[in-house]
RNA sequence: GCGAGAGUGGCGGAACUGGCAGACGCGCGGGACUUAGGAUCCCGUGGGGAAACUCGUGGGGGUUCGACUCCCCCCUCUCGCACCA
């Protein structure tokens, strides 16, 4: 074998272990600092290439930060709790903590094959008590400020998890996790209060200007923010009127019905009340139904139920009757909407069908406006609306929101998608929710000082979805802290996300024992310099992690309002086309791959197989490339190791030839080092790989022409190509670096840069053109003048052929680059 | 429907602010060395054409000396949201 990668790598590691290259030991002292960080990973089994690919991009960048000489803090952990680890329990009878422990060892395992220089000193695990204590201690903390809160609402059930979800796990209207169909259910549950932090949520995207656009536009279309206004419109014989919210409150006037989501409180009053016709109820719960059944019906027939019941318009005082619409949703504004069928298709539609009115009271200038045939939903001037007639709609708006808040019946009101989050779940694997319920206090928080609330060992799992917490009576049994009284622990575990939205803060410090992170050193190294993961987290975790840094900056606890300044999200590796899975049977994984190949071919392939933020295709035939590729170097630094021995690692100094193949190589080199570096610096690492490729290349096609391999050029090349490889394929350039003499690794050798002594060339290759088109190329001397360049195009034989019978209009020189002779 | 992104050889992909289209790699063709090669090395490789040359970055128009790149219209695909009041 040729390139022993086996003994390459086990040296490589040796090394990396003794001398501990990549702990950082005291977080304080380093003035230039880098937190590179990969979203810790759910312990699932085993990992395939496609999940490589975050960790080994994490990988080159920490190690080339290291390179360029910052202190890197590169940690990782475990995203341990989780519903897997509690599906296998009931399958096959072991325990989630046993399974979970075994995913991890595997994954641990894997993670370093592929050469990761993580400091595992560091290492946490979410499911440790260590750990969650401190998730639990961060519920007490928002619940003091009252951002965590206990209420009754439609919530989202999946059958198959026996669970709730948060709005932000139902994909599709199905379950994020297992995609059953959600249910919508009644049930009382824990949620953390994010909306209170709508607007700085969504005000501070703009200052993360490193953060992809599509990422921060996703989580400002879901806080979803809109101005318009509230109005209430009262229910003759009823103390509480039914609020509606709009974004166009200028076409008050052209309100003919208002229109209720099944949900709705004033529906299920009546219902209880008896207020509801037979018909009604009937179609509450078809409803009710549909809405999980029709997840995916884009557009649905707008159906609706007359109440009976009206209420009273207002500004007119004319009763409106009050329908139930099937495309009204109670997760968005109250639940409740004022129909304006002139101005909102929708409302035209549901009016057209039932036979309601119409009324049009905004007519736009110059253009046609509402013509009977479908609603105008622009803007113009207000018609049909009394003192208000006349106005813009934006006047409107304005005049007719004032005259509401005049009356007590309407006020402006910005309104966002965003809900709270819920937090509760009805499962085993999670914190428990340091809560217990007293019969005389009521719902009591558990003293700081008695957390963790220890998840038990001995519960029962069952397939039935009931808790198992319910199972373990000494687990249940407490004393109310408050009263003494005995009590009952809350048996629901916290969401996950809610684990790994702090998760971060911990690794600076992670046994401290007096607090969930040293806010001193967390202070110093974040906001993260670059965070990696995928995009799949745009939404969920980005922004329970946000928002909960957000919290902690309020408590005092933290100095920075976000926690990530740069993120990068990687694409998906695809195979066959397709996301890899188990179920398709199209999974790559690395195992077998490393053991034929070694690590870095299949990092370097794994980098070079495209642009890192796109999907890309693996490609076993391409992995040989990359092989090859380490081959050939391999072989270049053993050869010139070999021949030029007597160097002893000593920095390339020359002396250099002054022109011919080693001053045209060495020129090469350094211009490679230029688009490497800047590329390394940009994330494009496949362009970097090809970097390296043309370097190695270069250095060949040197040989091959006669060219010496004892010049002191060769000699720069093994040696900027062994420490730009360093980040990329860290084995083999470890024992390179080693082989051309060097005594301290490679991790600690100087990122190299280009010379721009090296770069100069005492001429200037251009391209001609004639009107556009290539025709020629000229030579000519750096310090040539714009007369001498044109001369020396005109007088190409290629180009005056061209020209022949034409008149040259005029000659376009463009420095360093071309000339352009346009002639007619 | 709304929003975002992307369409370049047989394939993955290059081309930073308008300036040599197809870097680098895979595959393929030819050759060398070999008992042998799915190892290694060398040469070639967008289409048409013997060549001069010509056509080519989803399609159509435009701006420009010059367009993969900028502008307008259209087509296709991917992703996100989706009756958001």
């Amino acid at each position: 074998m040729d390139y022993p990668f086996r003994d390459l790598e086990a040296r490589a590691r040796k090394r990396w272990d003794e001398e501990r290259l990549f702990e950082l030991r005291d977080p304080m002292a380093p003035a230039r600092r880098f937190y590179c960080l990969n979203m810790f990973p759910y312990p699932s089994g085993d990992l395939h290439v496609g999940h490589g690919r975050n960790y080994i991009l994490g990988d080159a960048i920490a190690r080339l930060k290291m390179m360029q000489g910052y202190a890197v803090l590169a940690p990782m952990g475990w995203d341990a709790f989780g519903l897997p680890a509690e599906n296998a329990a009931i399958a096959n009878r072991i325990h989630p903590s046993v399974w979970t422990k075994r995913n991890v060892a595997r994954m641990k395992d894997q993670l370093q094959a592929w050469g990761a220089a993580f400091d595992w000193n560091r290492e946490l695990s979410s499911c440790d008590p260590e750990y969650y204590r401190w998730t639990q201690w961060i519920f007490l903390k928002l619940h003091e400020r009252g951002l965590a809160y206990r209420a009754k609402g439609a919530v989202n059930w999946c059958p198959s998890c026996q669970t709730v979800l948060a709005n932000e796990q139902v994909v599709d209207g199905a379950c994020e996790r297992c995609g059953t169909p959600v249910e919508s259910r009644d049930l009382e549950q824990w949620y953390f209060k994010i909306t209170a932090y709508a607007e700085p949520l969504l005000r501070d995207l703009d200052h993360l200007q490193h953060w992809p656009e599509k990422v921060r536009l996703m989580q400002a279309n879901w806080i979803g923010r809109s101005e318009g206004a509230t109005i209430r419109f009262p229910v003759p014989g009823d103390a509480d009127p039914i609020e509606v919210f709009t974004t166009r409150p200028d076409t008050l006037l052209g309100a003919t019905f208002l229109a209720l989501a099944a949900e709705h409180p004033f529906v299920t009053g009546l219902r209880e009340r008896g207020a509801l016709s037979a018909g009604a109820e009937a179609f509450v719960d078809r409803l009710k139904r549909a809405r999980v059944e029709n997840r995916f019906a884009v557009e649905t027939e707008k159906e609706g139920f007359d109440t009976g019941v009206t209420v009273t318009h207002p500004l007119t005082g004319k009763p409106l009757p009050v329908w139930i619409a099937n495309y009204v949703l109670m997760g968005y504004g109250t639940g409740a909407i004022m129909a304006v069928p002139g101005h909102d298709q929708r409302d035209f539609e549901f009016a057209t069908k039932h036979g309601l009115p119409i009324v049009e009271v905004i007519r736009p200038e110059g253009e046609p406006g509402f013509d009977g045939a479908a609603a105008y939903e622009g803007e113009g001037r207000l018609v049909n609306s009394g003192g208000f007639d006349g106005l813009p709609s934006e006047a409107g708006r304005r005049a007719i929101t004032e005259a509401l808040h005049a009356k007590g019946a309407g006020e402006s009101r910005v309104n966002y998608r965003l809900r709270d989050w819920l937090i509760s779940r009805q499962r085993y694997w999670g914190a428990p929710i340091p809560m217990i319920r007293c019969d005389r206090c009521g719902i009591v928080p558990v003293p700081e000082k008695d957390l963790p609330v220890l998840l038990p060992d001995q519960v029962e799992f069952k397939p039935t979805g009931e808790s198992p917490l319910l199972s373990n009576e000494e687990f249940l049994r407490v004393d109310c802290p408050k009263c003494g009284a005995a009590a009952r622990r809350e048996t629901d575990t916290m969401d996950t996300f809610v684990d790994s939205s702090w998760y971060f803060l911990r690794f600076l410090n992670p046994r401290l024992e007096t607090a969930p992170f040293e806010s001193d050193a967390v202070n110093r190294w974040l906001p993260v310099n670059q965070y990696i993961g995928g995009v799949e987290h745009a939404i969920l975790h980005l922004l329970y992690s946000r928002f909960i840094v957000k919290v902690l900056r309020d408590l005092g606890l933290v100095s920075f309002p976000e926690p990530f300044e740069r993120l990068f999200t990687q694409g998906m590796i695809t195979k066959d086309g397709a996301k890899m899975s188990k179920s398709k049977g199209n999974v790559v994984p690395p195992d077998a791959l490393i053991q034929r190949y070694g690590a870095d071919t299949v990092r370097l392939y794994t980098l070079f197989i495209g642009p890192p933020e796109k999907d890309a295709e693996w490609n076993d035939r391409g992995v040989e490339g990359a092989y090859r590729f380490l081959t050939k170097y391999w072989r270049l630094i053993t050869d010139v190791a070999a021949l030029q021995s007597d160097r002893g690692g000593a920095d390339a100094a020359g002396p250099w030839a002054e022109s011919g193949p080693a001053r045209d190589l060495r020129r090469r080199v350094h211009q490679l080092t230029h688009q490497i570096c800047d590329d390394m610096d940009r994330f494009h690492l496949n362009t970097a790989v090809s970097g390296l490729m043309q370097i190695v290349n270069a250095v060949q096609d040197y040989q091959a022409a006669g060219g010496d391999m004892n010049a002191a050029e060769v000699w720069e090349a093994a040696d900027y190509a062994t420490r730009l490889l360093g980040p990329l394929a860290p084995h083999t350039a470890e024992g390179a670096w080693a082989r051309l003499g060097h005594a301290e690794s490679v991790v600690k050798a100087p990122w190299p840069a280009p010379s721009a002594e090296a770069l100069e060339s005492p001429t200037k290759k251009l391209v001609v053109q004639v009107n556009g088109k290539l025709r020629s190329e000229i030579t000519v001397p750096a310090d040539a003048d714009q007369d001498a360049i044109r001369k020396a195009a005109l007088s190409d034989e290629r180009v005056a052929r061209m020209v022949e019978g034409k008149t040259v209009a005029k000659v376009i020189i463009v420095p360093g680059r071309l000339v352009n002779v346009v002639a007619r």
